[in-house]
DNA sequence: GAATTCCCCTG
DNA sequence: CAGGTGATATTG
């Protein structure tokens, strides 16, 4: 229960706990903030609360323009400018092969800010930052990966050898080549037949079977392909199709990942996506306390739990619209005729832009959603990164799919679906079994919690 | 670092 | 409502 009481001192303290569970209205201006906004503080005697912001718009507020108390708690603009830092880091790392001027430019700001809030949030100026990250891509490279030294300088985003060497020295004071011959995992497979191999170590116990079984039972004909020990997907990225292969090796504690050597230059995008799928950094041995800690029993925990990961979003919104009330054996086979009937290749998936376009003859759905469906490609088709706020505003997508998307697209590993039907069908099981869980208390692993449940047979 | 914008207080 | 203050985000 949040009492006035409550409400003051949390606002008195910022305190983001309390973000979005209530707002300030502001009598003397007319104006309503979030718990959090920056700005002076009102007097108690000017304030009334209020619990959501369409009760603080109905009494006649407008909503405060620093804090956008309107915003949707998903939206960049709710989050404020440490998003916006943390967007132009992960973008810099990402994206190693684009200027920094065309980063900020993505990100709507000036060079000059961006320059700024890098040295506010992270102390150090973006190029320094990206050349940093740079250098750790490439010595991993060199360590997990059979690529030569020129491919690692390329494929890290360096426009030459000769660029890497000089990087590489200046932080780490070795050659790339004494790099190389400290590895500590052998590379028994030298490069052949073109391919590409890296290696992703991950922090075991991991539950593989439960993943491969998970994507089997969704997976897209021709883009993807799964056997005993490895899952096979070809990523779109810029454009290019990239098939890569995922191998699990349990003993050396590492997946395999190959994919042809044409695309050096994505190594750091097909990184990413590949670790996405595997949610590979997940650390076992952090979350199952967490969940314990919640009120999970041991049993109820699956040792070396993963999200069984989605490497775009659009997929996963198209995944997500296809899923809403039917079974996954329904979804998975619209999903399949979609796939059949508009992809370029076999291979790649549909692009959002054809997607766009379709008739969307080739599946049984009703026409409200096939008009979800359009729209949510045409946005991606405009605007890639479009933030979860203009997902919302499509008739169609609710808090449900975004949640989902959130759930299995970002990295986002707190992502708790309180209002999906399993969940509260498991949870009400539970409480009758005289088990209560307490969902805050696992946060910030609260995906896994999401995940636990449903896996939970009862 | 100045200028601008924004919010809140007081009279 | 006008005028004044303090604070933050952003630009050039």
């Amino acid at each position: 229960m949040l009492t006035r009481e409550l409400c003051q001192r949390a606002r008195m303290a910022r305190d983001p706990r309390f973000d979005g569970r209530f707002f300030i209205l502001v009598r003397s201006t007319g104006i309503f903030c979030r718990p959090v906004c920056k700005v002076r503080a009102p007097l108690e005697k000017n304030v009334d609360y209020a619990f959501s912001a369409i009760e603080a718009m109905n009494k006649g507020y407008r909503p405060c323009l620093r804090c956008r108390p309107d915003s949707s708690p998903y939206s960049y603009a709710w989050q404020g400018v440490k998003t916006t830092a943390q967007r132009a880091a992960k973008m810099l790392v990402e994206a190693p092969h684009q200027s920094i001027d065309k980063i900020s430019e993505r990100l709507g700001i000036s060079a000059r800010y961006l320059h700024k809030l890098m040295l506010a949030h992270f102390d150090i100026p973006p190029k320094k930052y990206r050349v940093f990250h740079q250098v750790l891509m490439a010595k991993r490279l060199l360590h997990y990966s059979n690529m030569s030294v020129e491919q690692v300088a390329h494929g890290v985003g360096f426009n030459s050898a000769r660029q890497l060497q000089n990087h590489i020295k200046s932080v780490t004071g070795l050659t790339p080549l004494q790099i190389r011959q400290s590895k500590r995992v052998p590379m028994q497979t030298p490069q052949q037949d073109n391919m590409i191999i890296v290696h992703l170590q991950y922090q075991g116990p991991y539950d593989w079977p439960a993943l491969r079984d998970f994507f089997a039972k969704r997976l897209i004909q021709g883009n993807e392909k799964i056997s005993e020990h490895a899952f096979t997907k070809t990523f779109s990225i810029n454009g290019d199709a990239v098939e890569v292969t995922m191998r699990y090796m349990p003993k050396q504690s590492y997946f395999e990942l190959d994919y042809s050597h044409e695309y050096v230059h994505h190594c750091a995008q097909i990184i990413s996506m590949a670790s996405r799928i595997l949610d590979i950094s997940a650390n076992p041995s952090v979350i199952a306390p967490a969940l314990e800690l919640c009120g999970l029993q041991s049993a109820q925990i699956r040792p070396g739990l993963r999200i069984p990961g989605i490497c775009s979003r659009f997929e996963a919104g198209v995944r997500a619209i296809l899923g809403q009330q039917v079974s996954v054996t329904a979804a998975i086979s619209q999903v399949n005729k979609l796939h059949a009937a508009l992809s370029p290749s076999a291979h790649e998936f549909v692009s959002p832009h054809t997607l766009s376009q379709s008739d969307l003859a080739c599946i049984k759905l009703p026409e409200t959603r096939k008009n979800a469906l359009r729209s949510f490609a045409k946005l991606m088709h405009e605007d890639p990164n479009a933030d979860f706020e203009k997902w919302l505003a499509i008739k169609g997508i609710g808090p449900w799919t975004v949640n989902y998307v959130n759930l299995r697209a970002t990295d986002n590993p707190d992502v708790w679906l309180d209002t999906d039907l399993v969940i509260r069908q498991r949870l009400k099981a539970l409480a009758e079994a005289g088990q209560a869980i307490d969902a805050d208390k696992c946060a910030p692993w609260r995906s896994y919690l999401t995940f636990s449940l449903w896996n939970l047979e009862l």
